[in-house]
DNA sequence: ACAGGTCAAGGTGCT
DNA sequence: AGCACCTTGACCTGT
């Protein structure tokens, strides 16, 4: 089991996802930019190792624009050596990782143009993971998408469109529950029509389900992962920030509320983001709670 | 120097 | 129809 976190170190005093105005492009931007947010990452990655954290979600921001028209700057082939140091590092260290595409990509929009763009950003950020050299269990977690009115339609336009896809973003693509539209049962439905897997989201399902207890849903989304191609199920897990609006994720973890979850896995092997306000601070926290837990394990079996 | 408005991109739901 | 929200920082302009 590993944790992770997404995207942020609060501690370094760096930023893996330095942009700029698309009204100030310029190539040289790009590269300077670019050079910044790859050591950036590689000291993050570095912080995680020293901390204990195998899992990171790298941000969508490494490349400016990166699936936009305007640039045309030849990053791929500039920073081959250290998007590949980056990935041997990954790779050296045994760590997870994976990308989460923001709200702008919508496989299942109505609106051809708005598809197009969003294949072309999950090209882009699939083809950074090609760069570092990864297989296909660093994954790429998107939504479903919008719902348009007709929920079976909109299901069905996903299934249509992701049979469309490239063999380098599909082989790596994963659609997480969310906390309003498409539930687990939703997702289960597209992953039996098509065999995408499904990173099941904790917090996400207490807001939306239709009854499963805790423990069945995580069974259910385990088994959409294949050990091999996919490799252990990812998870992003949360709780709900008390007095805000339901679905407001928590400003720090509440480890009473953690140590209950993990009583749910019964042994199932996951690998945890936590997508929690205050980042690497909780998740260190989370790597504490299962260092106790395993203590504790472990005096139970040599008593 | 600093404060505040704004930034590529979508969709939902409330007022 | 318009705005807040998801989620976020930090870029950039205006003072």
């Amino acid at each position: 089991m590993r944790i992770g976190y997404p995207c942020v170190n609060e501690t370094l005093d760096c930023s893996s996802s330095t942009t700029f105005r698309l009204a100030s492009y310029s190539n040289e931007r790009v590269e300077t930019t670019v050079a910044n947010n790859l050591a950036c990452l590689r000291r993050i990655l570095e912080y995680n190792v020293a901390h204990e954290l195998r899992f990171f979600r790298i941000s969508s921001g490494i490349v400016p624009f990166g699936s936009h028209p305007i640039n045309t700057f030849p990053w791929q082939t500039r920073f081959a050596a250290e998007f590949r140091a980056v990935g041997d590092y990954i790779r050296a260290e045994n760590l997870r990782v994976s990308l989460h595409p923001d709200q702008f990509v919508v496989l299942n929009s109505p609106s051809a143009d708005i598809v197009q763009r969003s294949i072309a950003e999950l090209e882009y950020q699939g083809a950074m993971l090609d760069l570092m050299g990864m297989d296909s269990q660093a994954k790429l977690q998107i939504h479903v998408g919008g719902l348009y009115g007709d929920r079976e339609v909109a299901i069905a336009r996903f299934i249509a469109t992701y049979r469309t896809l490239p063999e380098a973003v599909r082989r790596r693509l994963v659609i997480e529950n969310d906390d309003r539209l498409f539930s687990l049962q939703d997702c289960l439905r597209v992953h039996e029509a098509v065999g995408i897997p499904i990173l099941f989201d904790n917090f996400h399902h207490e807001c939306l389900n239709h009854g499963e207890p805790m423990a069945e849903a995580l069974r259910l989304a385990a088994a959409t992962w294949h050990p091999e191609r996919d490799g252990v199920m990812m998870m992003d897990y949360s709780s709900q920030q008390l007095g805000e609006r339901k679905g407001k994720h928590t400003s720090t973890l509440e480890e009473e509320l953690f140590r209950e979850f993990l009583s749910h896995l019964h042994g199932l092997d996951v690998d945890i983001m936590l997508e929690i306000k205050d980042k690497e601070a909780s998740a260190c926290r989370a790597v504490s709670v299962l260092r106790e837990l395993q203590l504790v394990a472990a005096e139970v079996t040599s008593a």
